[in-house]
DNA sequence: GCACTAATGTAGCCTAACCTACGTTTTGAT
DNA sequence: ATCAAAACGTAGGTTAGGCTACATTAGTGC
């Protein structure tokens, strides 16, 4: 019996999923901004903080961090915007979110519910994980023409 | 166009999505507590820090809120265990993380990438998807036999 | 039964992510 | 051009979830 590596694999786990919360704010955020460029042209904290439901306040704090992680520009009553690293995180988030929804529904899950699911589930979602969804997605396709 | 309905629901998903963050770390010590008791009969703060690759000081904290939650019971030297309501609690989350493995092997992901990533998307699947979940693993099972 | 070790607990600190209350800047309508 | 409303920003507070460093208790071996 040697009880150490499982307790170190379950705890690798662990701290994985640890990780992903703490990034799946900026990407919610990141996500948002990015659609909101596209939609109206600008991002400005109130209507991202409305989007998210929660105060301005805290949505320009967020601001702040996503800031100090060199994903967005900001300057004070000028909006938001998103640098090189903030637009390919964008695109990538964007997708997965995608993939995750077709996957959710193609399996029988509702709609709304996929929708929903998705927006947690999207963050946990590794890239092996998400090669397997895209197989699976394409194989489903296919079968359907077939 | 009406753009405060489409405001409302993100905003409400986006909610969903963070209080399935906050509870995501009590579900995860309940169950581990579960499983700890089951399997080795006792459940104490030291590996339960382990597990999860948190300090024990960080895992005492953590069983503290548990208690405030009312999941466990515990005193000092002593161990932790679960109420009827944690009890009830790590039978569900159990059931669900079963689940949600099976599901991802399913449909093509690798066994680690599966474990691994289950530990944080069990916390976002809602009920409704939990049945279309049941339901896909139950076909599935039926094709094969076919 | 004493002493050492391991487990447990406590104190104090940090960051993230939320909030309300209040002040300041823009903007747009008259 | 002014002024009110809306947007924005700041101050300060809370809880959760991490940490390290240190103190205490329990258990074990001799």
């Amino acid at each position: 019996m040697q009880p150490l590596p499982a307790e170190q694999t379950q705890a690798r786990r662990f701290g994985k999923a640890r990780s992903a919360r703490s990034t799946a704010v900026l990407e919610d955020y990141v996500e948002l901004i990015s659609d909101l460029l596209g939609t109206t042209g600008e991002a400005r904290p109130t209507d991202i903080a409305r989007r998210l439901g929660v105060s301005h306040p805290t949505a320009i704090d967020t601001i702040a961090r996503l800031k100090r992680e060199d994903l967005v520009t900001a300057r004070p009553y000028r909006g938001v915007f998103l640098t090189e690293k903030g637009e390919t995180l964008a695109k990538r988030v964007r997708a997965r979110h995608r993939l995750v929804v077709d996957v959710l529904l193609a399996l029988g899950v509702p709609q709304e519910a996929a929708e929903a699911d998705a927006e947690g589930i999207e963050h946990h979602v590794s890239d092996v994980t998400l090669k397997a969804f895209a197989e699976f997605i394409r194989d489903a396709k296919d079968r359907r023409k077939a």
